[in-house]
DNA sequence: TACCTGACTTAGACATTGTCTATCATAGCC
DNA sequence: GGCTATGATAGACAATGTCTAAGTCAGGTA
């Protein structure tokens, strides 16, 4: 993800300590950390680093369109650095676990205008829930 | 959605104006409304209901699949009373308008066992985001 | 290199949303 | 009408997120 760190750069994007330690954090496939999560390690890396900048950071990757937040938990967003391959998401509806999935066909083109309302629809958000094989076995 | 109460009763659900309450607000078409609001609405019906209340039932309605419980919000979880018919989410980005809709497809035939990593997939959540007429004039 | 300045970070108060507990009230049964 | 398990209540608590005022520093400039 230092590809992250330099297009942030190219960006105009001050970079601070603070800053890279939480996309260093965001790095990897199927990572689909909490706020609060991202803030433990980044804590664990930088042990200063502060809560709000963890939230304001995340609030501008977001802005910036390099994270995606997802809501598939009930409780705290998620945040899923893997925001420019598209994908869906698979959830574990007993302990939680988040898989990314590239379901095929365009769920954009099974809504028709009649269903449209007038709205201009330009994303997707899809999210399957299911049973994880760990929690199907116990 | 007196069919509702029926039903209610019908399952054993033992019956209060507590609970007759959160039901009557949650009926109509399009209805979303977050806990708060529920709770908010059941107030105006009968001053001394409790939040603990409006949250109890609620979680009760969802368990016995009356009412389901939709993510839309970043921040609150709302509660969607039309449970018995499938349908989609369609969400204003701007104002957090929602409205139901009916996809043609069913993009649980989209996920191939190849995407599956061993889960047992009974549902899916689809959610379109965009811009609704009003605020696109705004 | 040293310094400036506006952007960034910080701690912690505050706000919102949701959960739990101990106690009180009551629906439905006899 | 009275009993009893189930439901309701107030309010404390917990989890998540936001805001503010003050201090700090990255990167540009000379």
């Amino acid at each position: 993800m230092s590809d992250l760190l330099e297009r942030l750069r190219g960006r105009g994007w001050r970079m601070t300590a603070q800053r890279r330690v939480v996309a260093e954090v965001l790095d990897g496939e199927h990572v689909h950390l909490t706020a609060d999560e991202v803030h433990s390690r980044a804590v664990a890396k930088l042990p200063e680093i502060s809560r709000a900048t963890v939230y304001n950071t995340l609030g501008e990757l977001v802005s910036l369109g390099e994270v995606l937040e997802v809501a598939t938990d009930k409780r705290a967003k998620r945040y899923d650095p893997n925001a420019h391959r598209p994908h869906q998401h698979l959830v574990c509806a007993r302990c939680g676990a988040i898989r990314d999935v590239h379901p095929t066909g365009n769920p954009l083109a099974d809504l028709p205008d009649s269903e449209r309302f007038g709205f201009t629809v330009s994303e997707v958000e899809v999210t399957y829930r299911g049973t994880c094989p760990n929690c199907a076995a116990a």
